[in-house]
DNA sequence: TTAATCTCTACCGGGTTACTCGGGAATCGA
DNA sequence: TCGATTCCCGAGTAACCCGGTAGAGATTAA
């Protein structure tokens, strides 16, 4: 059990858009070079992001990805489940009966994580960045 | 990020100790049969939860294994903790600065995690197994 | 002593992760 | 219309980890 690379990668390319361009949309090459990713990778994230229909993308010179909803509206639970499936189902085991103790335990326990990530907006993470950013230069 | 199997086998393991037998050393024979576990892997899962002091272990005939403390004193966390390290951790990206806002973001995120598997001890899983087998039996 | 049980160490195959790469499709500016 | 730019799609791959098997040794009960 650990967070995936993508995942992160995922959220710091999201919390990117947040902070730096609110509308426009945000080169990949630009997410990559601030966030220190991997180029190439970074594109196939965002396939699977704009399949889960967080973020859409324009073609072309002065092309880009930008988030389909407002940062408030999105939260740490949607992009790992775009990312990595349902969190609800993270330690899920198939072919074990449901009424067993383990099973109903795990599930209760899953739900109660993703419930972690799912009151954790973008808008946090940039309001997160901000004060930080505001201690440090104190 | 997904739940190992060892985990929880390792957790099934636990249970089967607390619920089976109170003091007396449980075989992994009996455990491994009761909760459908390789009996040699779980051999070695053993090992890790004796160095973790989860376990204590008596060889020959009639050993076995058995719980150091009462299943009320044995959190899922440090079930996991002596299986998969430290669930604090459990998001940490090593190389990165501790001011950074995504560093500071998944360590609180693990911290809360971490509260959900210490919130749930031994002790609640045999009750919550009384419990089934109670409804089911009506 | 003998049999049962845990203990230590090594090994291994399959699957996943974290990429790279080539080339195609849309879009904008001129 | 052309060409540069950017996203889009699919294939390939090296390294790693997970789940499990196995041999042989140490300890203990009867």
């Amino acid at each position: 059990m650990k967070l995936t690379t993508k995942t992160r990668y995922g959220v710091r390319a999201m919390f990117d858009i947040a902070y730096h361009n609110r509308g426009a949309p945000t080169q990949a090459k630009d997410i990559a070079r601030r966030q220190n990713i991997p180029q190439r990778y970074l594109e196939q994230i965002f396939q699977e992001l704009k399949r889960a229909g967080l973020v859409d993308a324009r073609r072309g010179p002065r092309g880009g990805y930008y988030l389909t909803r407002s940062p408030e509206d999105i939260r740490l639970g949607d992009v790992m489940r775009a990312l990595q499936g349902p969190i609800e189902r993270l330690f899920a085991v198939d072919g074990e009966p449901d009424d067993d103790v383990h099973t109903s335990l795990w599930r209760d326990l899953a739900r109660k994580v993703a419930a972690c990530f799912d009151e954790v907006t973008l808008r946090d993470l940039c309001e997160r960045r901000d004060k930080q950013r505001a201690m440090y230069f104190i």
